[in-house]
RNA sequence: UCCGGGGUAGCUCAGUUUGGCAGAGCAGCGGACUGUUAAUCCGUUUGUCGUGGGUUCGAGUCCCACCCCCGGAGCCA
């Protein structure tokens, strides 16, 4: 069907031309002037088109009168200098073309502001919003970045399995994956569910990371990345978690974990100044309606860059300000989110990478450092969400990995794969994981996570 | 899962302290006005007070149980 995108309508000066677009209604005013102002939006760009709609037209009374917000609509008309405030063009209408219109009295967005958490409860019409609109924009230029960024590198994109037989990747609770009918299930003789009669023949669930699959390609063709959904069964009722998320994983070889940190810093900054660039509308209308901070900070963090310390470093930042925390501030216990904060927002006000944290509270194939105390991991944390990325070097040497497992209370057995990689070839490697959902929250200034993924799933909502 | 706050008109909320006629703004609808743009002005319709029990002459309000939402914590990205 012919008509024209209005991000692109707005860009021309060739007025007195004809043009067509189509889209849904945000408002109509009616002037005893003897016509009606439509602003009309298509998603492509968040400001509206102004279009003016006379009453000679043929369908004035029958299809114009009738249009009302979320009303579907194809216009034609002429491009015109616009003489009011407000727009430097609209559209003097020629044809109107109706198509489906929406009842006022039951359709559930207004004129007026709508909360999130209301918007939530009609997923299926909040893309008709201005925010969720600009978004979904910035959330797709961040997909679209991350695969330039990479590629640009020479990285090759990799997708791993969705559902694995890895039962404990440290990573959390996990879906179970079964084509059991619960009701009939087979049993052993002790009583349990027999999953050797499964469809794979074993317990198996929707991944947590793409990580340990990720290690096999970049030990053979030395650097991928994976994008793609993860899974978590958590319980989790906070603004920053979701069950389904989108996760970017690369993984390098011959890389230690400076290599490995200098690769976060350098993509998560290559996405920030992409959405400056190429999201600028959007970004304004965060700024203007959402948070007033959003532009200064990402202009801030696109410029300053990040700081890296050391787990070591920040116990002895966080230690003089113990008396602020809830929590104490003790060598050897993990941080905590008010300790995160506190190192984000208080004392460098910017992007934090904290590095080599205690081995006892970190996954088995990070790498033992040297002082037989600490491993090779890293957090990037961020203002106002947290960790944004979390990632190791990996332990590359078969005894001190075998060593950590056992420490860890794990089965060697189910990782014999794993293991191979250390027995055949194995070389330093790193990688690290990037929440996509919290990239778009601190692009954005959304508060809430669910407001950033399309369909979020947490507990207890899979209702779209 | 734990702690805190909340659930009243289509939406946002007041009313709960001290039990006594179910309220406001916005939206919608009707009208006025106007190159308008979160338009403005006048008029007006709208209720399973989250659900189920209980106390009481009488419960939105008090008691018990449960459900859901939001925030914080934990888990993490």
């Amino acid at each position: 069907m012919q008509r024209e995108l209005i991000k692109h309508v707005l860009e021309r000066d060739d007025f007195g031309s004809t043009v067509t677009v189509a889209g849904w209604v945000r408002t109509r005013r009616d002037s005893k002037g003897g016509f009606s102002f439509i602003e009309l939006t298509d998603g492509s760009i968040i400001t509206g088109l102004q279009v003016i709609a006379d009453n000679e037209l043929p369908n004035y009374e029958s299809a114009v009168l009738r249009l009302s917000i979320g009303s579907a609509v194809r216009i034609t008309g002429t491009l015109t200098e616009s003489p009011a405030k407000g727009q430097r063009i609209e559209i003097k209408a020629t044809e109107v073309e109706p198509f489906g219109l929406a009842d006022p009295e039951t359709y559930p967005l207004q004129k007026k502001r709508v909360s999130f958490e209301r918007l939530r409860e009609i997923a299926h019409l909040r893309p008709r919003t201005n925010t969720i609109g600009a978004v979904t924009r910035v959330r797709n230029s961040l997909s679209y970045a991350t695969h330039r960024f990479y590629q640009d590198r020479d990285f090759l994109y990799l997708n791993t399995p969705l559902i694995t037989a890895s039962d404990a990747e440290g990573a959390g609770s996990m879906f179970r994956v079964s084509t059991i009918d619960p009701a009939t299930a087979p049993r052993t003789s002790d009583g349990e569910i027999d999953y050797a009669e499964d469809f794979f023949g074993r317990p198996t669930f929707l991944t947590v990371s793409g990580q340990l699959s990720a290690e096999t390609y970049a030990l053979a063709l030395d650097r991928v990345y994976t994008f793609g959904p993860t899974f978590r069964a958590e319980n989790s009722n906070t603004r920053r978690h979701l069950a389904e998320f989108w996760m970017v994983e690369p993984e390098i070889a011959f890389a230690d974990l400076n290599d490995d940190a200098d690769l976060a810093e350098d993509y998560v900054t290559y996405l920030i100044r992409y959405v400056l660039e190429n999201n600028e509308t959007d970004l304004e209308f965060f700024n203007r309606w959402v948070d007033t901070d959003l532009l200064d900070r990402l202009h801030h963090v696109a410029e300053s860059g990040f700081e890296r310390i050391t787990y070591t470093e920040a116990i002895g930042l966080l230690e003089p300000a113990n008396d602020s925390f809830e929590f104490p501030v003790v060598w050897g216990d993990d941080l905590q989110s008010e300790h995160e904060r506190y190192l984000t927002e208080q004392v460098f006000k910017r992007p934090v990478t904290v590095t080599d944290f205690p081995f006892a509270f970190k996954a088995f194939y990070m790498r033992r450092n040297d002082d037989g105390k600490t491993v090779a991991a890293m957090d990037v944390l961020v203002p106002g969400i947290g960790e944004i990325v979390g990632g190791s070097q990996r332990e590359e040497r078969l005894d001190v990995l075998a060593d950590s497992m056992r420490i860890k209370g794990m089965d060697e057995d189910h990782y014999w794969w794993y293991l191979d990689l250390r027995r055949f070839g194995s070389a330093p490697h790193a990688g690290f994981g990037l929440g996509l959902e919290r990239v778009v929250q601190f692009t954005t200034g959304m508060q809430n996570i669910r407001d950033v993924i399309p369909f979020p799933r947490t507990p207890r909502n899979a209702e779209f």
